[in-house]
DNA sequence: AAGTGGTCTAGACCACGGC
DNA sequence: CCGTGGTCTAGACCACTTC
């Protein structure tokens, strides 16, 4: 028995999973002890270095800190930084329901500049999908996001104004999403942004440009957006 | 011999930093195959598993990629995204000169709110440096950078219109710098900015937030600063 | 002293890739 | 087919923390 137990999972996989299903269902908090690597090994009938690489994936990923001669533990939650996340995804975490206004969901024909950004043909049809984003009833953001109109056609005439673009494209389109590139820098409202804001022209607001790349690494979304930085605030972690 | 043969460096840190070592010479480039497991255990006299070990720890770091039935090949060159760097750094990443201006290097009493960023006593007392940071002979941008006095007091007589700030911490004052977080909103220039950056009052300014924590996870130094959006913006990437 | 994580051995079989 | 990485065993000693 060299291997998997019956099924296909290995068995450091099986052991991962059980944890961290523990640690999901609340029967194991922040701080508490997880089994050890040899109590595992025992529970599990399994040799050393197999439960050793369970707990290892799971450190690796943040979900548990091992400290050397005094245990496993699991480890405190973790804020979700950096994280491609889409506007009601962004609510949800925050508690806050997602409120939005479709102003504009058509096929455009020629933005050479955008095209460029998804990396296009100059005149390669567009979807452009413009939305007012809410919060407490109040308007704070201006998206207009584009999307290559030969492969995302259909999404004219999606419930753009309920539901998520993000689990839209998933769904329905297969489109499997995993990072984005953004440029943020800060500038003036103008007369048309000001008003559909509700902020006098002239006012600073944090101006994101975005695109973002399916997991085979094609650009898919170019995503231009505006948002009051009064009520709104970009947070990001950095690394050394 | 069930372990380090004579000195006290793991036998897996020995390999990871042969193979390490190559890349950075140029030995290795990008696409390479790097020997494989059974090689590297062979050659360093070394069990499988150990050689596995200094693999795996590699690919975590994204220095190597390994295919199954293929080999273990050097990862393209990493982009620095969402990479905690001085400023010194980020300009020399972009082959530019760093240019700064101390405006301001002093002891301050009374600064509870910043005292509290740091996780200090409201009357802690603080090291403020103000310096105004120039590209290509024009100001863009002004950083205020606040750290406990208590601990970095000796600030106030180093040398900060030439050396990074980053260096001089992290090789007089042992530190070691690990991660920030940031809060980014969009500004309107004061009276005082505007002369100093040279732009008009009511100019739209990036104003970022930063606390940067210590690789022991204490908060350490706290960064306001405000940034000509015409001459500045800032890459993140976001990962789903 | 007992228990923990960190390192290590000398093998093994499997699934996959490229020739 | 052979070589690769992926998983796994049944032990071992060391360094460390906790009691």
């Amino acid at each position: 028995m060299a291997q998997n137990g019956r099924n296909g999972t290995p068995a450091y996989q099986r052991i991962r999973s059980v944890i961290w299903k523990r640690i999901e269902a609340g029967q194991l908090k922040p701080g508490d002890v997880v089994d050890s690597e040899r109590e595992l090994a025992r529970i599990h009938r399994v040799s050393l270095m197999t439960a050793r690489h369970a707990l290892t994936s799971l450190e690796r990923e943040g979900v548990v800190q091992r400290r050397r001669g005094a245990g496993t533990f699991v480890a405190p939650p973790k804020i979700h930084f950096n994280k491609l996340m889409s506007y009601s995804e962004q609510m949800a975490s925050r508690g806050l329901v997602a409120g939005s206004e479709l102003l504009c969901n058509k096929i455009i024909d020629y933005e050479p500049e955008i095209a460029a950004r998804l990396a296009l043909t100059p005149n390669h049809r567009l979807v452009k999908v413009e939305r007012l984003r809410h919060a407490a009833n109040e308007p704070f953001a201006l998206e207009v996001c584009y999307l290559s109109a030969e492969e995302f056609g259909g999404l004219v005439s999606a419930p753009l104004g309920r539901g998520s673009l993000f689990s839209i494209l998933e769904r329905d389109f297969g489109v499997e999403l995993a990072h984005a590139d953004e440029e943020v820098d800060a500038t003036a409202a103008d007369s048309r942004i000001a008003e559909l804001l509700g902020v006098p022209r002239g006012t600073p607001l944090l101006r994101i440009r975005q695109v973002i790349y399916s997991s085979k690494g094609k650009a898919t979304i170019y995503v231009l957006g505006f948002y009051r930085s009064d009520r709104h605030t970009l947070l990001i972690r950095r690394f050394r």
